[in-house]
DNA sequence: CATTGCTGACTGAACGGGCGGTCAGTTACC
DNA sequence: GGTAACTGACCGCCCGTTCAGTCAGCAATG
């Protein structure tokens, strides 16, 4: 194999490999054959599968991060700015579809207090700015009128479950689009059709930075 | 340990085992000790690992799909019927909370199409059902105007997302109650305060068969 | 240019622990 | 005495991790 960066490809098909089977069911050694390198090499550049996974994690809330800051950078409305997030979350699904379903699925490692080091108190940190991120723009909405909820944080994990969830059953080559799948939330959740705010939030994702084109 | 039905014991730990650590972390010689058991015994009983953890399957499903016939027995219109599926769904974390936790987890291993044997068949079938049963509720609520979506089966998903995914943050003895929870939920969703459906729902499916009371 | 020595990616064999599963045999109950 | 629960020792595989060593590139040296 080429000798720059093996990293990145080691991340990218670990990442594979645990949407596809999960974390425990993910061996290195297949990791390790699927890049034609041996398995030392992985240990070598990353010192264990622990790590391997944490990585994984960091960078893609790292670009989730990216594209949220993005979004609050050109968007105004906290109605405008909660679609747009929960279009992201779900163009993640399709767009950055290892690390999604990756993290998604190994969620709880990092959702526990327990401890970790110093690598997952980041990851939990990244989750904690995210999710905070989304519940401010509930309560903006909220405190100007724009959308009614009775427990801004309530609303967001409502918001954060409903897309992410998605991970179970939504397939790329299904017969919903992402954009369908969100029109449909955001009529749900904001009580009418809002196709305006809709395609705005569309066209602000599709240029914030930290996405990884679609395969 | 007591001689009859150490059957219900096993599955009983198990699931609490597996609830909290997941199923490849849970090893069976834990749960014998835990139940005083030899790890053979379990193994007698239900023949595989994979076995025992589709027996919770199927007695989950079983619990919740009585449930929810109940709901349909003993409520009419479709908001009331929705607004109880949610309560029902989110009461799970917290009084069937072992079974509830092991299956939202593991999920992922009963919803692709890899083969599995007739029990994971099975599983697959109690899942068709109880997805059918809300997407025809949330069909009858948009003919009937009581209701609105722009696709059924998209915002019954949305539903199961949202109370679903609370297993990521849901903790019984955290500050807020499941019936606050589900009182958000249905706001969010149906756009106005819904007390006295809530409260309806609550009643019916407080009386529900097939549920676990709160240990 | 040739030599030397360093660095860091990479290897492959081996280790060792954990764990699911097997089985021959024992115990307890009807 | 037949049946079913139960045991505990054992097997064998899987897999993460370790480690001593190889090899390629490269910079400094003469």
């Amino acid at each position: 194999m080429v000798r720059p960066s093996s990293r990145d490809a080691i991340l990218r098909v670990f990442a594979e490999h645990v949407a596809e089977r999960g974390y425990a069911e993910t061996a290195l050694a297949d990791v390790a054959v699927a890049l034609g390198l041996s398995k030392g090499t992985i240990l070598h550049h990353f010192g264990s599968k622990e790590a391997l996974l944490g990585e994984v994690h960091v960078a893609y809330f790292g670009r989730r991060l990216a594209e949220a800051d993005y979004v609050r950078a050109h968007l105004e409305s906290p109605v405008e700015r909660l679609v747009a997030m929960i279009y992201a979350l779900l163009a993640a699904h399709r767009d950055d579809r290892a690390a999604s379903l990756t993290c998604l699925r190994e969620l709880v490692r990092y959702s526990g207090d327990e401890l970790g080091g110093t690598l997952a108190e980041h990851i939990r940190g990244q989750r904690t700015r995210y999710t905070d991120l989304v519940v401010d723009i509930v309560r903006a909405g909220a405190a100007a009128g724009e959308l009614h909820t009775a427990d801004p944080r309530m609303t967001a994990l409502h918001v954060f479950g409903m897309c992410n969830y998605a991970w179970t059953w939504y397939r790329p080559d299904g017969p919903e689009s992402v954009e369908h799948i969100a029109g449909v939330f955001v009529r749900d959740l904001l009580g009418e059709e809002r196709d305006t705010e809709l395609a705005r939030a569309i066209a602000v994702v599709r240029r914030a930075p930290g996405r990884v084109p679609a395969g």
